[in-house]
DNA sequence: AACTGTCGCGAAG
DNA sequence: CTTCGCGACAGTT
C-alpha cells in the first residue's frame, strides 16, 4: 500500500507518499500541519519504511547540505496529468542542478506560447525538488511564482548555489 | 467564462 | 534609462 515519509529539512517540512515504488506526490512546508494538510493525515502514523523511501531521504539530506543529487531515476506517479502538464514537467527535469531556464524558454521548446499556462502547470507540480520547478523563472529574470511560497522558491535557488539579484529583494 | 507561478510593448517619469 | 499598465497568449477548471 502507500507509505509515507516525513522529514525537517531546516526551517521546513517535507513529506512524500509513495506506492509501490513509484512517488505519488512530494510535498514542502512551513510547518508539519500544513504537511498533513497538503498529504493527508495518514502521515500522522506512518513512518517512512520502503527501501525506497529510506534512499529518498537520503538523497534529500544530501541536498540540503548543499550536494548534487540527481533525481531524475525516481519514477514518479504521472497518471492522471494532461499531457501538456507532462511534456513541461518533463522539460523542467533536464534543467541541470545550478541553471536556471524561464517559462517562455519552456514555452518555445514546445512551439507554443502560452506561457502564462507554463505557470500554471509548474503549479500543479506534484513533486517538487525532484521535478526541480523552482528552477523556472522569469525571463527578465525576476523569481516568477512558487506555489509552496517564494522563500522556498529562494532557498532552493541559494542551496544549488545560483546567484541572481532576485534572490536578495 | 474565468482563471493563472508570463511576456513585451508603448507611454510616462 | 526605468517603471508601469495593459492586452495577447494558451491551457485548465
Amino acid at each position: 500500500m502507500h507509505d509515507f515519509l516525513k522529514l525537517k529539512l531546516s526551517p521546513y517540512w517535507i513529506g512524500a507518499v509513495s506506492e509501490k515504488g513509484r512517488l505519488v506526490k512530494v510535498s514542502v512546508c512551513y510547518s508539519q500541519k500544513d504537511l498533513y494538510r497538503s498529504l493527508g493525515a495518514a502521515l500522522k502514523e506512518q513512518t517512512g519504511s520502503s527501501s525506497f523511501l529510506k534512499r529518498l531521504k537520503q538523497d534529500l539530506l544530501s541536498y540540503w547540505q548543499g550536494e548534487r543529487v540527481d533525481f531524475t531515476n525516481y519514477s514518479l506517479k504521472l497518471d492522471g496529468y494532461s499531457p501538456f502538464q507532462r511534456k513541461v514537467w518533463k522539460l523542467t527535469q533536464e534543467i541541470p542542478d545550478g541553471e536556471v531556464r524561464s517559462y517562455k524558454w519552456i514555452a518555445k521548446r514546445l512551439r507554443s506560447k502560452g506561457y502564462r499556462a507554463v505557470g500554471q502547470a509548474l503549479a500543479h507540480n506534484p513533486f517538487p525538488l525532484i521535478i526541480p520547478c523552482h528552477r523556472v523563472i522569469r525571463e527578465d529574470k525576476s523569481l516568477g511564482g512558487f506555489s509552496a511560497g517564494l522563500d522556498i522558491k529562494r532557498k532552493l535557488l541559494q542551496i544549488e548555489g545560483i546567484s541572481l539579484a532576485c534572490l536578495y529583494e
